[in-house]
DNA sequence: GCCTTTTCCGCAATCGTTTGCGAACCGGGT
DNA sequence: ACCCGGTTCGCAAACGATTGCGGAAAAGGC
């Protein structure tokens, strides 16, 4: 409880004036200051223990040190690593994480982003909710860097860093063309989702790309990544198209939701019809089957996103282009030759 | 882009001092100004659209309204619904989250505490690492009120929130008891975190209850609360005690290792031998078979946590002992009536 | 030895609030 | 007419740092 040193402590100490050992201790005016006092002055801060008031300097400074994360779904185990990832780098450079968390409607999620711009934080990073998304304008608006994870907007107005879905979906689409594979359904996320939009177009590119029948009907999209949906809209896809002999689902969850949707029809999931999964999430493997899925390096992606933020944060322009992240094929017991 | 408002510009607008547009706009001090000065400062606010400085305030008054969450193993996606939980009602009374996340050492956790006190946070949310842990003296000493979270310390000398483990390990051996099981093994936590610790306690206590046979060699210790240290600890198990009909598992990934091993002895989980887990992570009634588990409230448990660290920071006493949740029991496919 | 440049440091303002103190004013009771 | 208590509000000093400006001292050039 004992009051926390300051510098006028600090300068009472060595006989300087406060401005003294505020050039002194920061190291970008360290050199307008003789050596030999700066020394007594190091010695004498550390002797007291001072730690340098943040509100006082970001009072002057206008800098917080600080940034938001904006992250719609906390509890989709995803978050975790890149938020992992991202406090990692970001706090390598002295910078603190204020997370967000707003429920699920859109309106929640400029309030919160509100929030953080009245807290003054320095940089924005969010987890986008929809393809577009105009919470992020308000940020732009006051000269808050702003960097997207995970999810993107149309329009990449904002820089992000993402997975490179359409390289995902064409390993996990050219897997199963080796195995055999040629009539293969894909059961898509949500399409307002960059990411439930992307992975569909990319299934059409490389369906396309191997020669392989794709009809419309191939494709069934599910209102949201979870298991319940997967289930039901992989239900609908394998009534409609009982001549499948593989599903490329949007997601782990959606390929969970498959598994039960194919038991449901009386076949059994990584036998009589293969299934990939989409992210890699933990467990996978200990699932009946073991999924072969599309993993995406999420904490390498939170640390992309924490260094592009830094960067914007000190005034370079924006990349060119989103940051994609190359994914890779788990490949495990789900996926299986066709049947001849 | 544009300078924010400050409460002189307000002043300046209504022809008041700004000290008086101070106290117009805090709740505690509006009295102290007539009415109707008072709803034309209001006026002028809004149409400025006036947002308090938090630093300018922070300084002045000593409060960030700012309380770090310290998580040590983030990944884990038990703590989501937790953070969650804490974020939600910590924002409703205007407070804001800074996560930090130490990695597995015990000296990080310290550095990052540190950290958060340097930056003046009101409060701090911890999930303690070990059963000792020392880095929260560190706040009690700076008089920085502090609670624990999912885990506590041996010496409840700092508030918590925890699951009821007593409870929880309760509900599990009785229901395999009732299932006709009794020769009931554990396969435990490590014993320097409390909820390892105390799950094994309270596995020893319930099976004396039950008048069941409690041999010291019916329990066997995974070194973390992963799937493989519990594999290697439940093959340890059972290569000892090949009569046992049922194993507890302290932690569901703990018991998905119980699978693993059971299946390795050419034994089928839920059928030969029964497993429970703990926690009731999201997917588990997805595994094969779906595991029967103890689910721990984990987002009212942040909620809690959140409110008994909101009642501190106002100046409480801190209550009298740790806030236990009781947990229930989910009961699935991997609990059988004994082999007879 | 004198003038000019550099080096080093102190002075004071500033960032945007909150708050103790006192002044002005108003009304009412004697 | 005087005094007294209560409102209402302005003044100015904080909070703890950073920074433009200027002055003194030291260094350098002739």
């Amino acid at each position: 409880m004992t009051d926390r040193p300051t510098l006028q402590d600090i300068a009472r100490r060595t006989g300087v004036h406060a401005s003294t050992v505020s050039r002194a201790l920061n190291p970008g005016t360290a050199s307008m200051v003789k050596s030999q006092t700066r020394s007594r002055v190091l010695e004498a801060a550390r002797a007291l223990g001072y730690r340098p008031h943040p509100l006082a300097r970001g009072l002057r400074t206008n800098r917080t040190m600080t940034v938001g994360m904006v992250i719609p779904d906390i509890e989709n185990p995803l978050f975790g690593p890149i938020i992992a990832g991202a406090e990692a780098v970001l706090a390598e450079s002295g910078y603190s994480v204020l997370i967000g968390n707003p429920g699920y409607g859109t309106f929640q999620a400029e309030s919160v982003v509100a929030a953080m711009l009245d807290r003054q934080v320095d940089g924005l990073l969010v987890a986008a909710v929809s393809r577009r998304d105009d919470s992020i304008a308000a940020a732009a608006e006051r000269g808050v860097p702003a960097a997207l994870v995970n999810r993107t907007l149309d329009d990449e107005s904002v820089p992000a860093v993402v997975g490179d879905d359409h390289l995902g979906i064409g390993l996990a689409v050219r897997h199963l063309a080796e195995l055999g594979h040629r009539r293969i359904g894909h059961v898509a996320g949500p399409s307002w989702l960059s990411t439930g939009h992307g992975r569909r177009e990319a299934f059409w590119e490389w369906m396309e790309a191997g020669g392989l029948a794709a009809e419309p009907d191939q494709v069934e999209e599910a209102d949201w990544f979870q298991v319940e949906p997967g289930y039901r809209a992989c239900l609908a896809l394998l009534g409609r198209r009982p001549d499948l002999t593989a599903v490329v689902a949007g997601n782990d969850l959606l390929g969970l939701g498959c598994y039960r949707a194919i038991r449901a029809t009386g076949r059994r999931p990584g036998r009589d019809i293969s299934v990939t999964g989409y992210n890699d999430m933990p467990l996978l493997e200990m699932m009946q089957p073991a999924m072969t899925a599309v993993r995406v390096p999420y904490r390498e992606m939170g640390g992309r996103a924490g260094s592009v933020l830094l960067s914007l944060m000190s005034g370079q322009p924006p990349p060119a282009a989103a940051v994609r992240l190359k994914p890779t094929l788990e490949i495990r017991a789900s996926t299986a030759p066709a049947p001849s």
